[in-house]
RNA sequence: GCUUAUGUGGCGGAAUGGUAGACGCACCAGACUCAAAAUCUGGCGAGGGCAACCUUGUGUGGGUUCAAGUCCCACCAUAAGCACCA
C-alpha cells in the first residue's frame, strides 16, 4: 500500500468535508467536549517527535469522542511571540513576522501530514493583530482594576537576553531561555498583582482534576506558609522592624536581627549608622552577585553588624543587635528576620561565625546537640514555659495581638508577575505616558497598538526596548489631554498570548469582543488539557491566574479554565538521553512518515510506553508497529461478506471494544494498541472473518491509524466512511467468557489448572481441583484444612 | 534538606489482592528462497531435570492475608519540583 498516496487522499477528504469543525451550537443535542493540546511555538527547527506523541494521543481521544456523538472542539494555533522567534529572525536576517510566517507554514504542513483532526477553521497565531488586540484589551482590564501597576523594583535581569524576567522565567537563578545566571536590576516595570491571587490559585486546585505531580509543582511554587508578623521597635526611633516568622513561640530566644541588603530602613537611618561605609560596601557586593551565587546553600555566611541601630524585643524589652546579610531575601516576607540561633540551622551558623549568644528556648531542642527537635517543651520563655509547640504558638499569637505588636500572617513564595520585556517581538503594552496625566491607557477604539515596522529589532545595551528608538512611533498625544506624550516601549512577555488562547478558540473570528458570552457558556471549561511538565509552574500558573481574574470581572463563567491537565512524558533519543542536535540523536518525524507512514508513526508513539513517562525512541519499535498495520491490511483477504460477528470471535470482540474504549478515555494508549494487536492475532487464527468483525477492528483502530483504516474500510466495499460512523458498543454480558481456565494452588503455590464453565458450582470446581493429578501429588499425606474457591479466579487448597 | 512519584526479563512495558512477565522489540531455531529481504512456525526470567515437573524470582528487610508486584512499616536507589523562603 502506498502510504503517502492514501494519506493525502484521506486528509483531503476530511478537510473538504469539514468533518472536524466544531459547531458553536447550544441547540445541538450533542454534548460538548473540549480537548486542548498546548499550541506549539513554531520554532525554526520544525516539529519534534515529542509533538507527535501528544498530538496523536489527543487526536485519538478526539476522534473517538466524535464517533461517540460529542461535539468536539479540538483546535490548533501558534504561540509565536517572544525571544526564540526574534533570535531566529536576527540570526537569519529576516523580519520576525516573516520568520514566524515561514515557520508556521512548515509546522502546519508537518502537522497536516500526520492526519490530525484539528479544527483548522479556528486557527490563529498570538502574533495576529486581530488576536493581540484582545490580549492588549485584557491587559487594560488588569490596569483598570488596579491589577497592573508600574513600579521601580529589583527584578531579575538576564544580561545575555538583555531583558527583565519574571520570577518564573528565572527559576533556579538562571534565565529560562539561555541559561545565563540572572542578575538583579532596579528597573521600572509593568507588574501584574499575581500574588494577590496566591490563595485563590491554591484553593482553585480543588476544583480541578490535575495530575498529582502537577498540583504538587503548583503548590510548591506558591509556597504558602502560615506564621506571624512581629514588630520590633527600632531603638530611639518611631519605626519598627517588622519580621515574619513561622515560630513566634521562639521569641524569647532571639539574640539578633538580620535584614536583607536591600532593606529600606538602611537608607532611612543611614545617618544613624556609624559604620555606614562598611554596610554600603556589603550592599554593593551583594548587588553585584548573581542570584545563584547569593543563594548558594553551601556558601559560608557573610554579614556586617550595623553599629548605631538596635531593636527591642517586644516580649522582654531586651536590646538586640541588627545585622545585614544576604541570607535574608528582600523578596520574601518582610525582608528581615528575627534570628533564633538555638533552633535554626542558618541562624546558628551565623551566630557561631560572629560569636553571637545562643539562648535555647525549647528543652532538648538545642541545635548544638546533634539530634535536635523543635517540638519539645519551652524553657527560658517567660509565660510560655512548660508549653508544647502548638500551645506556645497560640498563646504567643494572643499575646502579640493583645499588645498590638504582631499578628497571625500568611506568606507566599509566589510573587507578582513582572510583565515588561525590553524586547521588540511581543505585544506592545498599550499605555501612554503624559507629563501631566501620568500613565494613560490607550483607548479601546485605538486597539490594537501595532508593532511598527523597524529596521533594527536587536535588543539594546541601554536596558530599553528597541522600540524606544522609533521616535515617530513613540511620540504620540495623550488620549486624555491631547498634549504630546510617549508610548510605553516595553512589550509583553511570551506568556501573555498563551494566557487566554483557549478562550479565543471558542470564538476565534469575533471582532467585537475577545469571545462571545454564548460561546463561553457553551464550551465552558476545557475538558482535557495536555502539555509538558515544563509548563506546570509557568504557563499553567499564569493561565489560571489570568482566567481567575477574568472570572472575578464577570468576563468568563467558570472559576478555573481547565478541568483536567495531563502531561506527556518526553520522547528521548535511542540512547536514553534528551534529543538534541549536539547529541546527534534527533529523530525527524517527516523522515519517519516518509519511511513508514503517518499511521505507523502515530501508532508507535502511542504504543511506546506509559503516556505520562519518558520513553526512549526505537526504530525497531516503530518497525514493529508498521508490521502490525501490515498484518491488519492482510486480514482483508479473509473477509467474507456477513454483517454479524463470527460466533467464535464475538466474545473477544466485545472484550476488546470495552478495553479500547476505556483505555482511550483514560490515556492508556499503550494498552489500547496492544489490545488491538491481540484482536488482530485472534483474527489471524481464523480461516475467515466477517465484514463486521473486520470493520469493528478498523473502527477501533481508526483513532490511532486513521488513514489506513479508512482506506481498508473503503476497499472492503463500505459505503460509509469511518469518520461518519458511530463508535462500537459492547454488551457486558458478552464480555464474560462462558468457559475459562483458572489456577489451582496448594498453600498459595500454583500446582495445576482447571477449565470450568461460568455457571459451574463451587462443589464441582472443588472436585475438579482435587482430582487434578499434580494437585493430588501435593496433597499426599497432608490434611486439608480449607479450600478457597474464588469464582472465575482461583482455587487455593490450604493443607497441613 | 523538604515534597511527590517510580523501582518487574536483554529492552519498552502488562497485571480491579487471585495462574507475574500480556502485547511489542531484540535474540535463537526452523519453513519458504539460488540467496537476501519480506512473510510464516516455534522458543525465549534464572537454576535443575530425558521428561512429567521442581526450586527460585517484581530494589532491600520485616509485617498483614488462604493468597502480595499490588496493602502496611522501615530502608536503599532513581527521577521531577522546591530550596539560605525565616
Amino acid at each position: 500500500m502506498n502510504t503517502k498516496q492514501i494519506e493525502e487522499k484521506w486528509q483531503k477528504i476530511w478537510l473538504n468535508n469539514h468533518y472536524f469543525e466544531a459547531q458553536n451550537n447550544s441547540d445541538s443535542d450533542k454534548e460538548k467536549y473540549y480537548i486542548l493540546v498546548e499550541f506549539p511555538y513554531p520554532s525554526g527547527s520544525g516539529l519534534h517527535v515529542g509533538h507527535v506523541r501528544s498530538y496523536s494521543a489527543l487526536d485519538a481521544m478526539a476522534r473517538m469522542k466524535r464517533m461517540q456523538g460529542y461535539n468536539v472542539l479540538f483546535p490548533m494555533g501558534w504561540d509565536a511571540f517572544g525571544a526564540p522567534a526574534e533570535q531566529y529572525a536576527i540570526k537569519n536576517h529576516i523580519y520576525p513576522a516573516d520568520a514566524v510566517k515561514e515557520n508556521i507554514k512548515t509546522f502546519k504542513s508537518q502537522i497536516m501530514s500526520l492526519g490530525l483532526s484539528f479544527d483548522w477553521q479556528r486557527e490563529f497565531s498570538t502574533t495576529d493583530p486581530e488576536y493581540y488586540k484582545w490580549t492588549q484589551w485584557q491587559f487594560l482590564e488588569f490596569y483598570k482594576k488596579g491589577m497592573a501597576y508600574k513600579a521601580e523594583k529589583e527584578i531579575n535581569w538576564c544580561p545575555t537576553c538583555k531583558t527583565g524576567l519574571s520570577n518564573e522565567d528565572a527559576a533556579g537563578g538562571v534565565c529560562e531561555r539561555c541559561g545565563s545566571p540572572v542578575t538583579k536590576k532596579l528597573k521600572s516595570q509593568w507588574i501584574l498583582r499575581m500574588s494577590d491571587y496566591a490563595e485563590k490559585l491554591l484553593d482553585g486546585l480543588k476544583d480541578t482534576e490535575f495530575e498529582e505531580r502537577i498540583k504538587v509543582a503548583q503548590i510548591n511554587w506558591i509556597g504558602k506558609s502560615i506564621g506571624a508578623e512581629v514588630d520590633f521597635k527600632l531603638k530611639d526611633t518611631e519605626d519598627v522592624l517588622k519580621v515574619f516568622t513561622t515560630r513566634c513561640d521562639t521569641l524569647f530566644g532571639v539574640t539578633f536581627m538580620v535584614v536583607s541588603p536591600e532593606h529600606a530602613l538602611l537608607k532611612k537611618y543611614a545617618n544613624k549608622i556609624k559604620n555606614l561605609k562598611e554596610v554600603e560596601s556589603y550592599q554593593k557586593e551583594a548587588a553585584s552577585k548573581s542570584e545563584i551565587e547569593r543563594t548558594d546553600v553551601s556558601k559560608e555566611k557573610t554579614g556586617v553588624k550595623i553599629e548605631g541601630l538596635t531593636a527591642i524585643n517586644p516580649v522582654n524589652n531586651e536590646e538586640i543587635e541588627i545585622w545585614i546579610s544576604d541570607y535574608v531575601l528582600a523578596s520574601y516576607g518582610t525582608g528581615a528576620i528575627m534570628a533564633v540561633p538555638a533552633h535554626d540551622e542558618r541562624d546558628y551558623a551565623f551566630a557561631k561565625k560572629f560569636n553571637i549568644p545562643i539562648i535555647p528556648v525549647i528543652e532538648g531542642g538545642s541545635i548544638t546537640e546533634e539530634a535536635y527537635t523543635l517540638d519539645g517543651t519551652h524553657i527560658n520563655s517567660g509565660f510560655l514555659n512548660g508549653l508544647n509547640k502548638e500551645e506556645a504558638i497560640n498563646k504567643m499569637l494572643v499575646y502579640l495581638e493583645e499588645h498590638k505588636i504582631g499578628k497571625k500572617t500568611t506568606n507566599y513564595r509566589l510573587q507578582d508577575w513582572i510583565f515588561s520585556r525590553q524586547r521588540f517581538w511581543g505585544e506592545p503594552i498599550p499605555m501612554i505616558y503624559c507629563e501631566k496625566c501620568g500613565w494613560v491607557p490607550v483607548p479601546e477604539t485605538d486597539l490594537p497598538v501595532l508593532l511598527p515596522k523597524v529596521a533594527h529589532y536587536e535588543p539594546t545595551d541601554t536596558g530599553e526596548s528597541p522600540l524606544a528608538n522609533i521616535t515617530d512611533w513613540v511620540n504620540t498625544t495623550c488620549p486624555k489631554c491631547g498634549a504630546p506624550a510617549k508610548r510605553e516601549t516595553d512589550t509583553m512577555p511570551n506568556w501573555a498570548g498563551s494566557s487566554w488562547y483557549w478562550l479565543r478558540y471558542m470564538d476565534p473570528h469575533n471582532d467585537k469582543e475577545f469571545v462571545s458570552r454564548d460561546a463561553l457558556n457553551y464550551w465552558g471549561m476545557v475538558d482535557y488539557y495536555n502539555g509538558g511538565m515544563e509548563h506546570a509552574t509557568r504557563h499553567l500558573l499564569y493561565a489560571r491566574f489570568w482566567h481567575q481574574f477574568l472570572y472575578d470581572q464577570g468576563l468568563v463563567p467558570t472559576k478555573e479554565p481547565f478541568k483536567k491537565r495531563v502531561a506527556h512524558g518526553m520522547i528521548l533519543g535511542s540512547n536514553g538521553e534528551k534529543m538534541s542536535k549536539s547529541r546527534g540523536n534527533v529523530i525527524n518525524p517527516d523522515d519517519m512518515v516518509k519511511l513508514y507512514g503517518a499511521d505507523a508513526l502515530r501508532c508507535y508513539e502511542l504504543f511506546i510506553g506509559d503516556y505520562e513517562k519518558d520513553a526512549a525512541w526505537s526504530d525497531f519499535g516503530l518497525k514493529g508497529c508498521k508490521r502490525f498495520l501490515d498484518r491488519v491490511e492482510r486480514l482483508k483477504t479473509k473477509v467474507i461478506d456477513n454483517s454479524t460477528y463470527s460466533p467464535k470471535l464475538e466474545n473477544i470482540i466485545h472484550k476488546i471494544i470495552k478495553k479500547v474504549t476505556n483505555d482511550l478515555s483514560t490515556m492508556k494508549y499503550n494498552t489500547a494498541v496492544s489490545s488491538l494487536m491481540i484482536l488482530t492475532n485472534a483474527y489471524e487464527e481464523q480461516e475467515s472473518i466477517t465484514t463486521k468483525d473486520y470493520q469493528t477492528l478498523l473502527v477501533l483502530l481508526n483513532p490511532i491509524a486513521p488513514h489506513i483504516t479508512e482506506e481498508l474500510n473503503e476497499q472492503i466495499g463500505s459505503k460509509t466512511k469511518i469518520v461518519e460512523m458511530t463508535w462500537p458498543t459492547f454488551d457486558e454480558e458478552k464480555t464474560i467468557d462462558n468457559e475459562l481456565t483458572i489456577g489451582i494452588q496448594v498453600n498459595g503455590k500454583l500446582r495445576g489448572e482447571v477449565t470450568i464453565s461460568t455457571d459451574e458450582t463451587e462443589e464441582s470446581i472443588k472436585n475438579k481441583a482435587l482430582n487434578n493429578e499434580n494437585v493430588k501429588r501435593h496433597l499426599e499425606n497432608k490434611e486439608i484444612i480449607k479450600i478457597i474457591v474464588i469464582k472465575g479466579k482461583i482455587v487455593n487448597i490450604v493443607v497441613k
